[in-house]
DNA sequence: GAAGATTAGTTAGCATAGCTAACTAAATTC
DNA sequence: GAATTTAGTTAGCTATGCTAACTAATCTTC
């Protein structure tokens, strides 16, 4: 098919897939909710949790940026992180920032967490062809290249 | 040009797949919340209201069903939606049952969301060529394809 | 070096949303 | 007609989001 650089995305094209892209991340996350639940901590908490585990430590601050929140909120979610003993604060040079780490703990519990996801997501992937599947993973880098533009 | 990363899904990648469909479908959602507020409605209240809306009417367990959640939190979803005027319930010929449809408000207002959210994503996807964008359509293909596998 | 301004984080208080358990009411089954 | 099943609600818990207002530490400015 000759299809051509001309074709661009026309405007109502762009509202289906706003629609579809916001619904899809909807239920894509209620389904890995009731996996993630099984670590029994909280959907907020989990991803914190990653920014400190695959990111490394960081402040408070940092962190509610990185997860697109408030202070408050993160101040929060950080506490119920440090009461499961899954994360631990370290002071600072600084007497106001606090130094964030995963413990030992908290690793272990994301990791089985990625775990859990892994094997429900490769359940999902095995009803797409080879094709499709390598195609799943390189569209992951758009949606990531997107993001931070929004 | 600008292709992306075209690298084999070994085994191993998988874990690095889930994570960033998790992470990235975490993200995105916050970054959408922060346009969906202007509604004033909630993510949840707004997602239930987009299935009457889009998919037409039906039964607070249909409805709990499509959402993925239980009936007792639809219930107070819906009671939100009512209270607001987005939603009307009517009778029907089994007396158990309630038909939920979406009032004209509720309609609107959805579509008035819908198009902020195109107005972010058409800014977002101006930063990827042509081709991404189209690719970026393809993902949300696949990603319809096996949420209901998950 | 002390007064004031800024920055980091917390506390308080509100709303939404998720769950389970236990209830009411209607329909179906026996 | 009694018992069971089904649809939805109510009550009560937890987690997460927000803003406003606070404390404490650092930086600025004179």
């Amino acid at each position: 098919m000759a299809d051509v650089k001309s074709k661009n995305m026309a405007p109502r094209d762009a509202a289906a897939i706003a629609d579809r892209l916001h619904s899809a991340a909807i239920h894509l996350l209620r389904k890995l909710r009731v996996r993630d639940r099984e670590s029994g901590v909280g959907p907020a908490q989990l991803s914190a949790l990653s920014v400190l585990v695959f990111g490394g430590a960081r402040s408070l601050g940092e962190l509610a940026d990185a997860e697109q929140v408030r202070p408050p909120t993160m101040s929060r979610i950080v506490a119920g992180l440090q009461r499961s003993g899954l994360v631990r604060r370290l002071p600072t040079e600084d007497g106001r920032r606090v130094r964030l780490e995963a413990s030992a703990k908290g690793t272990k519990i994301l990791q089985e967490g990625r775990k859990r996801r892994v094997e429900s997501l490769a359940k999902a992937l095995s009803s797409l062809s080879e094709n499709e599947q390598k195609h799943l993973a390189e569209l992951v880098d758009l949606l990531q290249q997107i993001i931070p533009k929004l």
